[in-house]
DNA sequence: TTTCTCACA
DNA sequence: TGTGAGCA
């Protein structure tokens, strides 16, 4: 299934002008309609947009999760996990 | 992140 | 007239 960044925007209450941001920073790959131009978000590109809301409330930034979804991510899924929780523990300390 | 302008259907 | 792209 493919989204406009219309739909996409409502969905996630993200305003299309983030989803290019999120583009530029190399978080999120959308296809592109050659006849105009449009961007096209497939369920990869929604999956990503899931983990990105995950990890922004998780206090990440766009960059660390631009980093870390594009470089091996299933296989340090749960390196990230225990980055996480450690942060976590610290925070609480 | 928001707002504004231009292009397209 | 509404929607998407790109810029400041």
């Amino acid at each position: 299934m493919n989204y406009k960044i219309g739909e996409v925007s409502k969905m996630f209450n993200i305003s299309k002008e983030m989803l290019r941001y999120y583009e530029k920073k190399g978080v999120l790959h959308p296809k592109r309609i050659d006849e105009n131009n449009y961007r096209v978000y497939d369920e990869m590109d929604i999956f990503l947009l899931f983990e990105i809301v995950q990890y922004q409330a998780m206090n990440f930034h766009v960059t660390d999760i631009a980093e870390m979804l594009s470089n091996n991510y299933m296989e340090n899924y749960a390196g990230y996990l225990e980055k996480y929780e450690s942060s976590l523990r610290k925070e609480i300390a």
